[in-house]
DNA sequence: GTTCCTGCAAATACTTTGCAGGGAC
DNA sequence: GTCCCTGCAAAGTATTTGCAGGAAC
């Protein structure tokens, strides 16, 4: 259901995601061949099995993008191979979780979704709709220059990683004469 | 792993507490006033009843500082008022973050903790050292202020709220000759 | 009195676990 | 063959809800 499109430099990503609807597919194919490496490395390095499920969840997992809640990734799973259970899904997320392939999210609606996290991709931050759980993901480097800034006038700190969560409401939400809600688009 | 105090503008509160010890309690007992007052007009304006469990629950979660557990929360009100049900507790924090006087969080343990919010108040975002927990709060108008523009950017939207967090390491976790901990000092 | 609250227990929602059978190596 | 894995159902948690009695206004 949504776009992408880049709008340049400081305002990168824009993929809209809903929490029931599906995220979109990953575009660079390369990245799908190492990602799905690394996830072959950490079976073997760990005597794990390949299976039919496994190769499924997995394979679909890493050619998304956006959130995936459980029920969305076993429903993409169960339209390749059906019969495949909740449990072997929450399993084998949790193995990506293991193998540093996913990054469990907690946006406060009681369920944990995940992402694909790739170390070598750029990192984003969300902005959360609190009218409608719309999630939108972007990227802003002069946000985090001023994080890095900060971190060291805290003492000299270097930051490694950050989480940085925006709750807003959108124009329609806000009742702004003619504004839409993004998710409706 | 939390705290706070005060170091200048800018640079604001630098005070300890742990994630499941018990949070301090809050110093300035006028500002618990103004938050009473908040709630008690909260009440009114809803045609909220005022009751025993509520005015012992609101009273030991108004000056908590930090992050408080459900179950933290009814242990702390039971000492007040035995006999008091999740189910009130669950209701009261609920009505309190209707009010604005309560957050929720979530640090992805599967538990809801709650922090008192305080519009008036300034907001602060967190430091957290990966060496030693040690957590620094800090305050920052520019990085708000990119905030507000990246989510107008994406599609009008307002920022209600937002987290940020910061994750580092400090010159001395990082072998930096002569580097010290701000933690130790 | 009327309306709102409360505790309790039952119900939900999400996630984890036990187990017997099946598949990978 | 030996383990590892899977689906299912049962078990766990955390949180919400229905209800009858009780308190607040």
């Amino acid at each position: 259901m949504l776009l992408d499109s880049n709008v340049g430099p400081g305002l990168d990503l824009f993929v809209p995601t809903h929490r029931t609807g599906s995220p979109p597919l990953a575009s660079a194919s390369h990245d799908l061949e190492r990602l799905r490496g690394r996830w072959t490395d950490y079976l073997r390095r760990n005597s794990l099995k390949t299976t039919q499920q496994r190769e499924v969840i997995v394979a679909q997992f890493l050619q998304l993008q956006g959130h995936v809640s459980i029920d969305d990734l076993l429903a993409r799973v169960r339209k390749h191979q059906k019969r495949v259970g909740y449990a072997t899904v929450y399993r084998t997320l949790k193995l990506l979780t293991a193998s540093g392939l996913a990054t469990p999210r907690q946006f406060g609606d009681g369920q944990t979704r995940y992402e694909v996290s790739d170390d070598e991709a750029h990192h984003h931050d969300h902005l959360i709709c609190l009218q409608c759980g719309l999630i939108l993901e972007f990227e802003n480097e002069e946000i985090e220059k001023l994080q890095d800034q900060m971190a060291a006038q805290l003492g000299g700190f270097k930051v490694v990683r950050h989480k940085l969560e925006l709750y807003g409401v959108c124009p329609k939400a806000m009742g702004q004469k003619g504004g839409y809600c993004p998710n409706e688009s």
